[in-house]
DNA sequence: ATTCGGAAAATTTTT
DNA sequence: TTTTCCGAAT
C-alpha cells in the first residue's frame, strides 16, 4: 500500500495489465477514515474547525492531499459546497484538487467555486461590472492584446520614441502590469524596475493614463484590472462585499506565499467576517515576484490575523534523502526564510549527478541517451522531466529528442492560446459576440489584403458609429473598402453574417446564431485556411491546431463564457481539452520550465544549463533580491525528484557572435558541499561510427573542441568500462564511485 | 498616404 | 520562430 501523498498506487510497471481499483477509505462510521490516510501534521490540518490557519507546507509533504481531504471533511461535516471557495495560483490546481475530492466522496464537488483569482474576479466582475463603469461583457485583454494597446498609447501620448529609446509597448506594458500587481504607483514601478526612464516618468505616467482612457472606453479589462476591480468592487461597496462574505462561509488559498498585494487584500475582504481562512503554501518556493509575489503575506498572516494557528508539514513523501539533503544545504544560502528541515520518508538512494557536458549539443546527447537507457529500464518516459531555467534553454533537447523519436511534451514558451492563428481565429468569434470590440474587429480586418492599419481604423470609425455594426458590416459598406480590397470584402461580409446568425434561418432550431465550435470551422472554411495557405508554410499544422481549437470549443454553448475562459487559460493545448477524461493518449517525457512544473514530481530529473548568467539568470540578477529568488526557483527544481537527480551544465557556450566562451558552473551547485553529488564525465566514444553512414555533421566539430575541458581542479577519476557493441556511436557517461 | 516585402532583432519566468 | 522596423512600390 502507498504511503500518504504518495501519487498513482498501483501502476503496472511490467507487460502484464493489472489495474487496481481504488475505492476511498471509508471508516465504521461510514464517512471517509481520515486517521489512516493522513500522517498526524496532516490530520491536525485536516481536522481543524474554523477561523484563520495558516499552514507551512514544505515541497512533497502532501499538500494538496491535505488541502483536498479538508475540503471532503468540510463537506462531510455539512458544509454546503457552493459556499466553498478555493482559489489557486493556476487552473490546473483547482482542477486537480475539486477532481480529487471528486473521486473521495459522494457530493457534487462541481457546486465548489475553485479557481484561480483571475477567474473568480471575472466571475464576481460579471455580475456587478455596471459598478464600476463597464458594461457585462467587457472583454477580457491578454498579454499581446494589452501590449498593442500601450504601444497605441504611447503614439497616442504623442511621445517621440526615437528621442533616448523610449521603450517599447511590451516593456512598457509589462511595467504597468507590474505597478498594478504590486499596488504602486506607476512612478514607483518605474524607479524600482527602469531606473534608467526616471527622467522620463511624467511621459511613462501620461501613457499610462492614456491606456486606463482606453481600456474603459473600449470596454477591456487586463489580467491586473480582474484583480484591482474586483478588490475595488469588494472595498467600496458593501453591499456586495457582505453578498460574498454571506456566500463562502470557507475561504481556502493555495500556494500563498505567491499571492500579491491585490490577492492578499481580496481574501481579506471576502474572509472578513467569519475569517475561515485557510491558507496553505511554503516560503521556500516563492517564485513569482516578478509577477508581483508578495513575500510579507505569508510572513506577517499571523500578525494580520490574531489567534491564527500555525501549522507545519515536513515530512516528504515525494524525494529519496540525498535529493532532501541537497536541497535543504541550497535553500541554507538564502537569509529570508523560515528555518524548516525537511526529512524523508522514504529513505536513501542514489547521490544527485553534477553531468558536465562539453557544449550544449553534447548535453542534448547525454539528455537523450540516458532517457533510452532508463527507459529500456523500465521508467515510463512520463515519470522523467528535463526542467530549464528559459523556454529557450530547451530547444536543443528538442531537436535531439526529435531525431531519436523520443516522444515529448513542452511545457513552457507561447501557449497555445497565445498562438496568432489562435488569436485571428477567435477575433472572429469575439467581434460576433460583442460588435464594440475594437481590438478584434481591427485583427480581423487586416487579414484582408490591402487593409493595414490606416484603413483598418477608418472602417472601425465607420462601424462605431452605427447603431448595429454587424448588420451595417453585413449588408455593404462596400463603398468604404478600398478597390483592391472589395472582392475579399465580400467574403468577409459573408462570412460575418453567417457567424452572426443573419444569413441563414437557423436550421439547428437554435434561432440561427451559431456555437463557439461552428464559429471557429466556419471562420476556418470560408476564410482563414486559405489565408493561412498563402501567409504561413506550415499551413496544414496549423489548420490542426485550429481543429483542435474547435474541439476544445465543443463544451461551450455562448461565446462569451467560450471568450473569457479562454483569456485565462494558462495550459497548453494537451490538458484543459480533457479534465478526467482520455489521460495522454502516448507515453511521453516533460520538458519544462521550473515555474510550470512547481507541483509536479517525476522518479527522474534533468535540470540543465546550470552555469552562472543562464541559472541564475543574467537579468534576474539585476534586482538585489533576485538571487534568493533564483535559488528558491532551483530549490523547486531540485525538489520535483524522487529518484533520479541530474544536474547537467555545458561547459562552452557560444556569445552572440558565435565564439566559444568558457562558462561558469553556477554557483547554485558550487556553493553546495561536494560530497552531496557526484561528478559524472562524459566521453565521446571515439570509435569510429561502423558503416559508411557517417555522422552528416562531419568530424571537423566547433573550433573550441582544440582546447580540451578538463578544467577544473578537482581531480577526477574515470572508470571506462569496455565499449558496448550495441550502441555504435553513443556517449559513454561513468562517475566516481568511491567504495 | 499606405501597404507590403525583406531584413534585423529579440527571446525569463505567467494569470 | 515571430515581431518590428524601414524603404520601395502602389
Amino acid at each position: 500500500m502507498t504511503g500518504p501523498g504518495s501519487s498513482g498506487g498501483g501502476r503496472p510497471t511490467g507487460g502484464g495489465r493489472k489495474y487496481t481499483l481504488k475505492r476511498p477509505p471509508v471508516s465504521r462510521s461510514g464517512g471517509l477514515a481520515y486517521e489512516d490516510e493522513l500522517n498526524p501534521q496532516q490530520l491536525d490540518v485536516v481536522m481543524a474547525g474554523g477561523g484563520p490557519l495558516l499552514v507551512i507546507a514544505g515541497a512533497g509533504s502532501g499538500k494538496t492531499r491535505t488541502v483536498t481531504y479538508r475540503l471532503a471533511r468540510l463537506v462531510e461535516d455539512g458544509v454546503r459546497p457552493e459556499s466553498i471557495l478555493l482559489l489557486t495560483f493556476t487552473n490546473r490546481a483547482s482542477r486537480e484538487m475539486l477532481h480529487r475530492v471528486a473521486t473521495l466522496i459522494q457530493y457534487d464537488v462541481r457546486r465548489i467555486w475553485g479557481g484561480t483569482f483571475h477567474h473568480v474576479g471575472n466571475l464576481i466582475l460579471r455580475n456587478h461590472s455596471a459598478l464600476l463603469g463597464f458594461g457585462q461583457n467587457f472583454t477580457i485583454l491578454d498579454r499581446e492584446d494589452a501590449t498593442d494597446l500601450v504601444s497605441d498609447c504611447i503614439r497616442l501620448a504623442g511621445v517621440d520614441p526615437k528621442e533616448k529609446h523610449f521603450p517599447k509597448g511590451r516593456v512598457l506594458e509589462s511595467l504597468l502590469s507590474f505597478s498594478a500587481d504590486t499596488d504602486r504607483g506607476v512612478a514607483d514601478a518605474v524607479m524600482d524596475r527602469a531606473p534608467y526612464l526616471a527622467d522620463r516618468i511624467a511621459e511613462v505616467e501620461g501613457v499610462a493614463e492614456a491606456y486606463r482612457t482606453r481600456k474603459k472606453e473600449i470596454q477591456a479589462m487586463d489580467f491586473s484590472d480582474l484583480l484591482t476591480q474586483t478588490r475595488a468592487l469588494l472595498a467600496g461597496h458593501e453591499d456586495v462585499r457582505a453578498l460574498y462574505q454571506e456566500r463562502f462561509r470557507h475561504v481556502l488559498v493555495d500556494e500563498y506565499q505567491d499571492t500579491n498585494k491585490i490577492q492578499a487584500d481580496i481574501i481579506d475582504l471576502l474572509g472578513g467576517g467569519h475569517k475561515n481562512l485557510t491558507v496553505v503554501g511554503d516560503d521556500a518556493q516563492s517564485i513569482y515576484s516578478f509577477r508581483g509575489a508578495h513575500f510579507e503575506n505569508i510572513i506577517t498572516f499571523p500578525d494580520r490575523y490574531p489567534g491564527a494557528r500555525l501549522f507545519r508539514l515536513e515530512a516528504n513523501y515525494r524525494s529519496t534523502q540525498p535529493i532532501l539533503t541537497l536541497a535543504n544545504a541550497s535553500i541554507l544560502h538564502n537569509r529570508r526564510q523560515f528555518k524548516k528541515e525537511l526529512a524523508t520518508t522514504r529513505g536513501a538512494g542514489p547521490l544527485p549527478a553534477l553531468v558536465p557536458c562539453r557544449e550544449v549539443l553534447q548535453q542534448a546527447d547525454f539528455i537523450a541517451q540516458r532517457i533510452l537507457e532508463l527507459s529500456d529500464e523500465g521508467i515510463p518516459l512520463s515519470e522523467m522531466a528535463v526542467l530549464y531555467r528559459a523556454h529557450y534553454h530547451s530547444m536543443e533537447v528538442q531537436m535531439e529528442l526529435t531525431r531519436r523519436g523520443i516522444p515529448f511534451e513542452i511545457r513552457s514558451g507561447l501557449r497555445f492560446f497565445e498562438q496568432r492563428h489562435i488569436k485571428d481565429v477567435t477575433a472572429f468569434v469575439r467581434l460576433v459576440a460583442c460588435p464594440a470590440d475594437e481590438l478584434a474587429w481591427k485583427r480581423a480586418l487586416k487579414l484582408l489584403p490591402r487593409i493595414g492599419e490606416a484603413t483598418a481604423a477608418r472602417i472601425w470609425n465607420v462601424l462605431r458609429a452605427q447603431e448595429d455594426p454587424l448588420a451595417f458590416a453585413c449588408g455593404g459598406g462596400a463603398e468604404i473598402i478600398p478597390r483592391g480590397a472589395r472582392e475579399s470584402w465580400e467574403v468577409f461580409r459573408g462570412l460575418i453574417a453567417d457567424l452572426a446568425g443573419l444569413g441563414r434561418p437557423g436550421k439547428e432550431g437554435g434561432g440561427g446564431v451559431p456555437l463557439p465550435t461552428e464559429m471557429i470551422s466556419l471562420v476556418l472554411e470560408r476564410f482563414y485556411e486559405s489565408y493561412m495557405e498563402a501567409a504561413f508554410d506550415n499551413a496544414p499544422a496549423r489548420v490542426e491546431d485550429i481543429n483542435q481549437l474547435a474541439e476544445f470549443a465543443m463544451q461551450y454553448e455562448s461565446p462569451e463564457t467560450f471568450l473569457s475562459d479562454l483569456a485565462l487559460m494558462g495550459s497548453v493545448a494537451a490538458e484543459g481539452t480533457a479534465p478526467g477524461g482520455t489521460e495522454a493518449p502516448e507515453e511521453s517525457v516533460v520538458l519544462s520550465s521550473i515555474h510550470q512544473a512547481k507541483g509536479l514530481e517525476w522518479r527522474v530529473v534533468f535540470m540543465i544549463w546550470l552555469t552562472d548568467s543562464h541559472f541564475p539568470h543574467q537579468r534576474a540578477l539585476a534586482d538585489p533580491d533576485g538571487e534568493e529568488e533564483e535559488r528558491r526557483l532551483f530549490y523547486v527544481g531540485l525538489t520535483r525528484t524522487k529518484d533520479d537527480l541530474h544536474l547537467c551544465y555545458p561547459m562552452l557556450e557560444s556569445d552572440s557572435r558565435r565564439m566559444g566562451v568558457f562558462s561558469r558552473l553556477s554557483r547554485f551547485v558550487s556553493e553546495l558541499p561536494e560530497d552531496l553529488y557526484e561528478r559524472w564525465s562524459l566521453e565521446e566514444d571515439t570509435a569510429p561510427a561502423r558503416g559508411e553512414d557517417a555522422p552528416p555533421q562531419g568530424e571537423g566539430g566547433p573550433p573550441w573542441e582544440v582546447e580540451s575541458p578538463k578544467k577544473g581542479d578537482s581531480p577526477q577519476r574515470t572508470l571506462s568500462r569496455p565499449a558496448d557493441p550495441d550502441e555504435p556511436d553513443g556517449l559513454r557517461y561513468e562517475y566516481d564511485d568511491d567504495f
